[in-house]
DNA sequence: AAGTTCGGCAACCGCACGGAC
DNA sequence: AGTCCGTGCGGTTGCCGAACT
């Protein structure tokens, strides 16, 4: 038995909507809402539309805080970056652009943007993050440095000498690196890339298979860290401390002690960074 | 001026996911 | 645990106006 419709097709209006019918699912959601309900919505509004229907025109369209067009060279930018690192993911990327719906994001990327990428127009470069850190390893001096390279291998080696950058990550996920001032550490050219580690507590990173694949990151981290209070076992070779004993959350694991922000879990002895935070990992300067 | 092609975009379709029961 | 059903998402379609012949 196949799976039931959500309407009855035969029954209701398809095509393009009407200036009434607009201002009709307009008044009604301005008054009432959702309701929790797409389905029965058009019933209780006098609509003779799917639910579906309803509920896509009102997101794409006639939501006040949409903006139509006009998109700028930094969202441009934008898109191609997040569009190189994770794909079609359209709603991810129009969630990185206020007033962007993933259809017109869909929309703009397949009728001018993906051409204007090919012909060279838009630097991806530029604006790319890093996607994918591996091999990192730590100089156990007395002032600890944290080295790894990104997945490009294009990354320079940096020593930051007197300007002390910190190893962190930032939660407003998908900034450009750029936007962080990266760049004045990094010139993306050569197969490594060493921050200081000064503000980052964790004494050893081990274990850091494909961070940066969009999604099932897993993450293993080890500390011997003095000041730890509290560890939460990993396995036998691993574990994970808190600073300040808040590490644990809720049955998951911030590591805001770190200079992570992103929520965490724990999932068959890794460390799993969730969904869309997972490859925000950058460096940004220490007195930020 | 008429016909054809192309580009842009709104809307639809079908699937996957997850919550409720 | 299995089923149902609403929601969200990405891919695709089809309409319409502009550009071209």
């Amino acid at each position: 038995m196949g799976r039931a419709p959500c309407c009855d097709k035969a029954n209701v209006k398809r095509g393009p909507w009407s200036p009434e019918e607009d201002a009709t699912l307009k008044n009604y959601l301005q008054k009432h809402g959702t309701g929790g309900n797409w389905i029965s919505l058009p019933r209780k509004a006098g609509l003779t539309r799917c639910g579906k229907s309803c509920r896509l025109r009102w997101l794409n369209y006639l939501r006040p805080d949409i903006k139509h067009g006009g998109f700028t060279e930094e969202e441009d930018n934008i898109i191609c970056t997040l569009y190189n690192s994770m794909g079609s993911r359209w709603s991810v990327i129009a969630s990185q652009l206020p007033g962007r719906t993933d259809n017109d994001v869909k929309n703009y990327w397949n009728t001018k943007l993906k051409k204007k990428m090919l012909e060279g127009k838009i630097d991806v470069k530029r604006s790319s993050k890093i996607s994918n850190i591996s091999d990192i390893t730590i100089n156990n001096s007395s002032h600890p440095m944290v080295q790894f390279s990104v997945s490009t291998g294009e990354a320079e080696t940096y020593n930051p000498g007197n300007s002390s950058p910190c190893f962190s990550a930032y939660s407003s996920t998908l900034t450009p690196l750029m936007e962080m001032g990266f760049q004045q550490y990094c010139d993306l050219q050569l197969p490594g890339l060493i921050l200081d580690q000064s503000q980052f507590p964790l004494s050893t990173f081990t274990e850091v298979p494909n961070l940066g694949t969009y999604g099932c990151n897993s993450y293993s981290v080890s500390s011997s860290h003095q000041e730890a209070s509290s560890l939460v076992p990993l396995d036998n070779n691993h574990s994970i401390s808190s600073v300040n004993g808040s590490l644990v959350k809720e049955g998951g694991i911030l590591l805001q002690d770190y200079g992570f922000e992103f929520p965490c879990e724990l999932l068959n002895n890794d460390l799993i960074f969730q969904g869309k935070y997972s490859t925000e990992v950058a460096p940004f300067l220490g007195n930020n």
